[in-house]
DNA sequence: TTCAGACAATAGTTTTACTATCACAGATAA
DNA sequence: TTATCTGTGATAGTAAAACTATTGTCTGAA
């Protein structure tokens, strides 16, 4: 009851602020979030990468969707891995939110860690943040691109400027929540990134590979996918 | 004892019959294993793929390298996205032989399935079997670029036509192994495609963004992997 | 000897990725 | 009021990557 007050009040807030979430310095030329064409940019870009995935995606469609020009899109990102960047690292940030509101007054630490995966797994936007990211779409482009944010050939160089904090951030609150479980679990960094990994992999194998998996995603249902995380999972950390 | 000698003689007989995976039709324009040209291209490939990432990859550079030219790398593979899913198809039916001659004569299914983890997990080649592809470099080339193989636009196209069923045959033989050891294990396949994925991941965490693994990797030492990934799949499947 | 077929080399075109420069509108200062 | 400064977008390129059409050469069978 509490907690469904406090849930409503967040709400509220965002609804009169706008949550903009403040990003890392190098996922960006020129903040997006801050004009009404770098709006526009995040926006068409998550429909179109969707659309046609990132290896057809250039920036020269996309000025051409939105009207502008090539160079404009310059202004924002040096290139379109470093807006699959920007675009990753404002999901996991995102998720990381969801997280924060939907176990706020949970104390049960079993419960917690359920309802982290079932915020990972469902990734769904109540009402949207923004007006200019289309959270289930992006949920989508993670599904399918994310794992090329960090298999890049530059990883450490990114990553020694924190680009992909938000992702290690949230990889270190489920790894505590294991631990709230099971203060002796060896692996609880490796279970986190893991459960983080496996969410969006099964559903891809799911959709395309069906071989790879036993569960079912029908019409977008992910409740088996759901079942089967927290099977594992418990089965691991519960002594 | 029985099993050394299996094993002995099964060496031989690739020495001097000199092993060549056959491969599905659509991996290639022409078969680079067939050709002096193709097999250079096939060995040069690898060593610079791994040296300079497979964003940086391109048939020209690779043209260079072999002193050859860019339209011959075309005859052989219609871009660089076809080389990449030969080599995956490659490797992932070279592990399924690996596993295939390691498990040879052992019956009991616990010590298979451990077997096999271990096989994936080091992907050693204890004597070359071509001159042409070196083992330990492509491994590393599928830790760091395999999941771009089936991220793709064109995955379920691409899957019509076969090209991901030496990965999928692999993962169908584990799922095996596990209902071996409980045949009322409710989640074979996707503990199966889990397995695949983590034990490439989690070598690529340690080397690249330590905060998301508890493991370490020194000097290629792959055992604390080895221990992690038993303790993970022994818990979950054994009752 | 010549002719077909397999293969590689040459020389292009198109597209992608990126950059240098220009134009303009609104805010500020003399 | 006018000069100028700053933030923004538009124009017009270049360089490299991706891909293709055509020509040349070598080999072996008739």
């Amino acid at each position: 009851m509490l907690n469904c007050i406090t849930f409503v009040f967040i709400k509220l807030i965002n609804l009169i602020t706008g949550i903009k979430f403040s990003l890392n310095d190098s996922l960006y030329s020129r903040d997006p979030q801050n004009t009404e064409l770098g709006q526009r940019i995040l926006k068409h870009s998550i429909i179109l990468i969707d659309e046609i995935g990132l290896e057809n995606f250039t920036f020269k469609k996309l000025a051409i969707e939105i009207e502008s020009t090539e160079a404009s899109m310059y202004r924002y990102f040096d290139n379109k891995h470093q807006l699959l960047l920007f675009l990753t690292s404002w999901y996991w940030q995102w998720v990381q939110y969801l997280i924060s509101i939907h176990t706020l007054n949970i104390e049960d630490p079993e419960r917690r860690l359920q309802i982290m995966m079932k915020s990972i797994i469902n990734a769904t936007s109540e009402n949207a943040l923004t007006e200019y990211i289309n959270e289930n779409l992006l949920h989508n482009i993670i599904i399918n691109e994310g794992s090329k944010a960090y298999h890049t050939h530059d990883v450490d160089e990114e990553n020694k400027h924190g680009i992909f904090s938000s992702y290690k951030e949230l990889a270190e609150i489920i790894a505590q929540a294991i631990l709230a479980i099971n203060p002796s679990f060896p692996y609880p960094h490796s279970l986190a990134s893991n459960i983080l990994e496996m969410a969006n992999n099964q559903v891809y194998f799911a959709q395309h590979l069906p071989r790879l998996t036993d569960i079912k995603v029908p019409k977008g249902d992910l409740s088996q996918l759901e079942t089967m995380m927290e099977f594992f999972v418990m089965k691991l950390v519960k002594n």
